[in-house]
DNA sequence: CTGTTAGCGCTTTCAA
DNA sequence: TTGAAAGCGCTAACAG
């Protein structure tokens, strides 16, 4: 992300002072006039008002911000613009906040943290109004998220979040949501629950891993088998994963998966290895892909509460950037999966 | 998109005055000691240098976009960002702009001709440096756009375009992959191929009926059977079709769709039916969905080259932002699609 | 090599 | 009700 291309504007807008030149009045009078100041006459006003539609006159936001110091923009960090449950998430803030007026700029880090860190330089430089993100997977902690501190920028994490930070979070109940999921296969008479997972390093994965453990035990259950992915999750690293537990001396009768897409690859490779679905297994998949339900079997998901996880962000985020004092005041949301139940579990 | 809500820098950021006043220098010297100008003794070079880290000095972008009158944002406007094929776009348009030094902002319309415009007004307020749009379903024409070309900010359409509008177009060749797709279906022996597609007002749905009109004629067929959703495309409405076809005196043995979503809801009908796919019944769909490998059976596709539209989309503006001439210079690209065969046709 | 000055488009005192 | 002047952070032309 060098900075060498800048570009020229390329034509002479019209400004205040144009306006002001063939009106033959003061451009500090059009600036109010343009803005409805009460003190400017009516006659005054739609002169001002009229010419500047003629030639079609229209505010610079950048002087404006310039000017008063103001911003009307925030900044959008993700892992993966393209991974579905990013991209639904940008959709929602950028309606959320363009309704306040506010711009959307979108990063993504690649899920490595040499781009993260360059995006957050760029945000320093670019003096956005705020910051909401969600870590990579090759991120351990928040170091260079503090130049926006330092500039008081407010930042809020959303999902994968840097838990050595002291910033507002809005995370879902990983922990929790996971271990009511074991409960539930458990409660349906799956004994042998194997768990795909991703980097214990980020805290979702973690965290769900540990439901899951809490889960295993709180059911007294012996079998324990988790596949850990520690790259960006892919169908194949599913296959894989799916081949590795079948090979094993007990096989599981329950899968857990913490992606999509992973249950995607166990799907393809239960269609090679002619395994049954769901009756030899069944599937339980973390996730609100909206193509879940066009699997087969359908599968039953722990669904993120995505538009409670965007409000809960965005409410947050304009807290902070309303808030004068330096030290914004901290919060911490936490959502709850919704369980979906559909073809994967019997 | 009201604009009543724009919010205080909240923290004092240092400036070049306050390294200067620290320094005993002037500030004009930062400056150049800051961009490397030549002219500079290292030694206050170095000064500056070290005192700016000292004290944590970021350049304003937005001052010196003001200042200089350049910009380094452009904007993307999409029918809805969480969309697959949007996304993707976004994605690839962020990676290329960002290399640029270039910031993304992102807009969607939601389809909606009203939203449309009124991102269009608040894109010309920010002074972006150029946009790449794809139009929302309802959009006719585009008038709404001229804002843009009065402001001289560069405009480049991809996939959907306004044909009214004399600008740089990245364009997939619809009628010529569609037409080549039936010869494929055609060639493999199917005689009653139905289209489902979109309103035909939009360029890239008319565009694939006409080409499919062309394929069943040069196959000397007599079957032609087509469903036209008015409406952004949904699960259900690919259910509804099918259900329709299939209820006809004579039924398809092909289907050829131009939606992933649609073909997904074909598929969910024809489970619905039991209806053997692909014996029964085969599928071509258009799309470049990461799942349509995963459906059942999985889908032979017509894929769009998004990679290349974006890399073309982003190079036409590049172009058009760097050129001086306030009549830039148009070019229209064709992309061809890629036929990915699968399982849904034998 | 460095300082001076002016100004980008706009708003905001202060004055009239 | 309007005008005049100053200045946000930065750079560039000119001078020294």
């Amino acid at each position: 992300m060098h900075t060498c291309a800048i570009y020229k504007s390329m034509q002479a807008k019209p400004t205040i002072k144009d306006i002001a030149k063939a009106l033959n009045i003061h451009h500090a009078t059009v600036s109010r006039a343009l803005r409805g100041d009460s003190r400017i006459s009516e006659e005054t006003r739609k002169k001002v008002m009229d010419y500047a539609a003629s030639i079609g006159y229209v505010v610079d936001q950048n002087a404006l911000n310039f000017r008063n110091k103001t911003i009307n923009n925030i900044a959008l960090i993700v892992p993966n613009i393209s991974h579905n449950i990013f991209s639904s998430f940008i959709s929602l803030i950028t309606d959320l906040a363009n309704k306040e007026g506010l711009t959307v700029s979108v990063f993504q880090s690649k899920e490595q943290f040499d781009i993260e860190a360059k995006v957050i330089k760029t945000i320093v430089r670019q003096r956005v109004g705020g910051v909401i993100a969600s870590i990579s997977n090759e991120t351990r902690n928040g170091k260079h998220f503090e130049g926006l501190r330092k500039f008081g920028i407010p930042l809020v994490f959303f999902d994968r979040v840097c838990e050595d930070l002291n910033t507002s979070k809005v995370l879902v109940d990983n922990f929790e949501g996971t271990m009511q999921a074991i409960s539930y296969l458990t409660g349906k008479g799956y004994r042998r629950i194997a768990h795909l997972t991703g980097q214990q390093a980020i805290n979702v994965f973690r965290e769900r891993h540990q439901g899951y453990l809490k889960g295993i035990e709180l059911a007294g259950l012996t079998y324990k088998e988790s596949i850990i992915i520690e790259k960006d999750f892919e169908i194949a690293d599913g296959e894989k994963a799916m081949l590795t537990l079948w090979n094993k001396e007990e096989k599981p009768d329950a899968i857990f998966s913490d992606s999509f897409v992973l249950s995607a690859g166990v799907i393809k490779q239960c269609r090679q290895l002619k395994i049954q679905l769901p009756n030899e297994l069944a599937m339980l998949t973390i996730t609100n892909d909206p193509y879940s339900s066009l699997l087969v079997p359908s599968q039953t998901v722990l669904e993120q509460p995505l538009e409670e996880l965007a409000t809960s962000a965005f409410e947050l985020l304009l807290k902070a950037m309303n808030e004068d004092s330096h030290q914004p005041e901290i919060e911490i949301r936490h959502h709850a999966f919704r369980l979906i139940e559909r073809d994967s579990v019997q």
